[in-house]
This record gives structure tokens, C-alpha cells and sequence, in this order.
DNA sequence: GCGACAG
DNA sequence: ATCTTGTCGC
């Protein structure tokens, strides 16, 4: 289990002091020095163009997410089977000893437990462990270009997308310059645009993952694959607007909840 | 000062 | 993110 030197910043009521803060953000430069943006993996891409072939080498993905300050989760989807089967999932309910959520610093409330997670596979040696993490969160379409799936990324070492179901205010970036830009390549035949901040970075692309879908999703770099690589991996795992490995997640991180919602310390006196 | 702010 | 009923549509 590994510590990143500093507390969790909540003694009393008080949630988050400027002291913590200025701690997690040199924990995030940082660890941005080992972020890798361009592609880096063993694996191959399938060539959509020249071979109706859509296969990942023997795939897997992951997706991790948090849920009602209650439960993180990990479920891990074959990219091989045409249904993309899930063929791992785990949880882990949280006690009442998780972080606040801080906008810009939701690495340090989801990063520890989810960590836990894929600590766990590699330890027992599980053949399923993810050779890809879509996480529920963004990477570098942040305002210090080092969110959730660079951490994650990171610090597991192992590529990773970010994917954001509402747009990070970053940059100069808003929704209403995003609708126009889409609506602008309507017709273009993509279905996704690029976002360039004011300064001018490229942050991520807005993304109709459905036909039918007018809201957008975003995603970014997380680590070791780049923003097309990234691209063309969410539009072959899109079943629904949100891409299906963070879907399943969600969809059983719920109801694992819910069936657990009894047995714990949820003593009511 | 005010609003905005992934999950 | 969560709390919530119905409702409209494929």
C-alpha cells in the first residue's frame, strides 16, 4: 500500500486546508514528470480500414470508478468478444474515511482505493489484469494537466484514457464553444473535434460516442497512448454514450452497493 | 468580488 | 456525484 507522503487533510470538520492543497499539487507535478503522452504499449491496434478484424492482442480493459462515497470499483472487459464480456469485476466499500471531493484534486480521493484494486489482481498473479485502464475521469484535459488518469496511469503504470461524462472548465473551455464546434463538423463526416485551450495546449477531444448522443463525452491522455490512439479505442467500446467498460462499473458498483447496503457499520441508534 | 469547478 | 416520478420514444 502505497503512501504519497501527506496525510489525508480531514481532522476535523475542516475539510481541506491551502496547506494540503499546495501539497497535492506538488504531488501532481511531480508525478507529471513521468507522464508519457504518445503511444507505448505491447499490444496492436486493429486496422478497421483493411480488416473487418477487431481485436485488441489478448484483450483486456479495465474501468474504475467511485460511486456514492460508498464503493470503488473494478471491472475488467474482454475487448476480443464482440459483446465485450466481463470477465473481472471488484469492489471495495469505502468506510467514512475517504477524502472530500476538491474539483482538480479528485486523484486523492479515488486513487488510493482504486489502486487497492489492481494491487490485489497483480499480487495473485490474475490472468485478467487490464493492459488498458479507461478511467472515470479525466487525464490531461485538466488545469494542471494531470488529472485522475494520469495519476492512475502513473502510478500503476499501465496506459491509460480519460474519459469525462461533463466538461472540466479548463483553459477557456466551455460547453457553448463546444456545441458550436460540433455543430460546425456536423456534416464533416467526424464525429468528434479537438480541444485547444487559450494557451493554446491541445487538452482532449469532444466526442459523440452515439448516433444519436448530442452531449458529448471528453477524452483525453491518460498515459502511454496518444489522443487519436485514445480516440479509436473509445469509438470500438461504445455500445451507449459512456464508453462500456465505465458503464459496467458504474452499473455494478451500484448494485453491489445495494446488495451490502445492510451488512456493514451502517448502525442506525 | 463573482462565478465555475472531472466525480 | 446524489435525491426523485413520471414521461416520451425507439
Amino acid at each position: 500500500m502505497d503512501d504519497y507522503g501527506f496525510r489525508h487533510g480531514r481532522d476535523r470538520g475542516e475539510s481541506s486546508s491551502i496547506e494540503t492543497q499546495n501539497q497535492w499539487r506538488e504531488i501532481q507535478d511531480l508525478l507529471k514528470e513521468r507522464l508519457i503522452t504518445q503511444d507505448d504499449f505491447p499490444w496492436k491496434l486493429p486496422i478497421p480500414s483493411s480488416s473487418g478484424n477487431v481485436a485488441v492482442e489478448e484483450g483486456g480493459g479495465g474501468a474504475l470508478l467511485k460511486y456514492h462515497a460508498g464503493c470503488g470499483s473494478l471491472v475488467v472487459l474482454d475487448v476480443t468478444t464482440p459483446t465485450l464480456q466481463v470477465v473481472y469485476q471488484d469492489f471495495s466499500l469505502l468506510t467514512n474515511f475517504d477524502a472530500p471531493y476538491i474539483p482538480s484534486f479528485l486523484a486523492f480521493r479515488e486513487a488510493p482505493i482504486l489502486l487497492q484494486l489492481l494491487q490485489k489482481m497483480k499480487n495473485t498473479g490474475n490472468p485478467f489484469y487490464p493492459q488498458l485502464l479507461l478511467v472515470d475521469g479525466n487525464g490531461l484535459l485538466h488545469p494542471r494537466g494531470f488529472g485522475l488518469a494520469c495519476h492512475l496511469g502513473v502510478l500503476a503504470n499501465i496506459p491509460a484514457i480519460g474519459i469525462g461524462k461533463n466538461l472540466h472548465h479548463v483553459d477557456g473551455l466551455t460547453e457553448s464553444g463546444v456545441r458550436q464546434l460540433l455543430q460546425a463538423k456536423d456534416n464533416s463526416g467526424e464525429d468528434f473535434i479537438t480541444l485547444t485551450g487559450s494557451s493554446g495546449c491541445v487538452l482532449g477531444a469532444a466526442m459523440r460516442s452515439t448516433k444519436g448522443s448530442c452531449k458529448p463525452i471528453y477524452v483525453s491522455v491518460g498515459h502511454r497512448v496518444s489522443l487519436n490512439t485514445a480516440i479509436k479505442i473509445v469509438k470500438m467500446i461504445c455500445k451507449y454514450r459512456v464508453p462500456e467498460p465505465i458503464r459496467q462499473a458504474d452499473i455494478r458498483a451500484r448494485d453491489h452497493l445495494q446488495k451490502n447496503s445492510g451488512g456493514n457499520d451502517g448502525t442506525l441508534q
